[in-house]
DNA sequence: CTGGGGATTGCCT
DNA sequence: GGCAATCCCCAGC
């Protein structure tokens, strides 16, 4: 069994700066991880999985390391690595990387645009992997590679999460600090005012 | 069956 | 900073 499944089983907030610096490989592009968002299933008011099963979050209540993937905006797709333990419908938002390996493929897919640019923003990300709503589900075994050693806790920052209209003080975005691919941070129009 | 809204992006002023 | 694009999801009737 790959072992970096059990990285993904524990509490979401605590799973979800493991990622960062993993690899993501899929469509002939390698992305490194500089930005994610944490999502705890049933008990967060901003996850898909907070009002139970359905048929576009089903995969978030399987097994850890697949892939959910959901379209967003009537245009997009984005991406996350579904956390365990099984049932609890946590889930990680990939919201940006480096492209380090597939650069010219990423590029033609991202309509010509490069550099830090090519996945920053999760709808990005998903695309310059070339990832649609086919691979929702896919076993991550032979994609994500985590390194062995995480990254050190003070090259992480934290911070609110984007574009989420509740829960919006919940501090589950998580990003490489300085990092100059991650995303950059868009208040949701309809979150509440301070 | 229907309608309001969304874990976004990029182009506009 | 504002806002349109665009369509699937799902809550509610």
């Amino acid at each position: 069994m790959p072992g970096w499944a059990e990285v993904l089983v524990g509490p979401v907030d605590a799973v979800a700066p493991r990622l960062l610096g993993g690899l993501l490989t899929h469509g002939g592009v390698t992305v490194r991880l500089t930005e994610v968002e944490a999502y705890d299933g049933a008990d967060d008011p901003a996850s898909h999985a907070y009002r139970g099963i359905t048929a576009r979050n089903a995969v978030m209540f399987g097994p850890p390391g697949r892939l959910y993937v959901y379209f967003s905006y009537g245009m997009h797709w984005c991406a996350n690595v579904v956390c365990g333990p099984d049932g609890r419908a946590s889930a990680v938002l990939l919201r940006a990387g480096e492209v380090v390996a597939g650069e010219r493929v990423a590029r033609e897919r991202r309509g010509g645009r490069s550099g830090a640019d090519l996945a920053r923003g999760p709808a990005n990300l998903t695309q310059a992997l070339g990832i649609q709503r086919h691979q929702d589900g896919l076993d991550l075994t032979g994609h994500l590679e985590l390194s062995a050693t995480p990254v050190p806790e003070a090259a992480v920052a934290t911070g609110p999460r984007v574009g989420v209209s509740v829960a919006h003080d919940v501090p589950w975005r998580f990003w490489l600090r300085d990092d100059p691919t991650v995303s950059a941070y868009r208040r949701s129009p309809r979150a509440p005012r301070d």
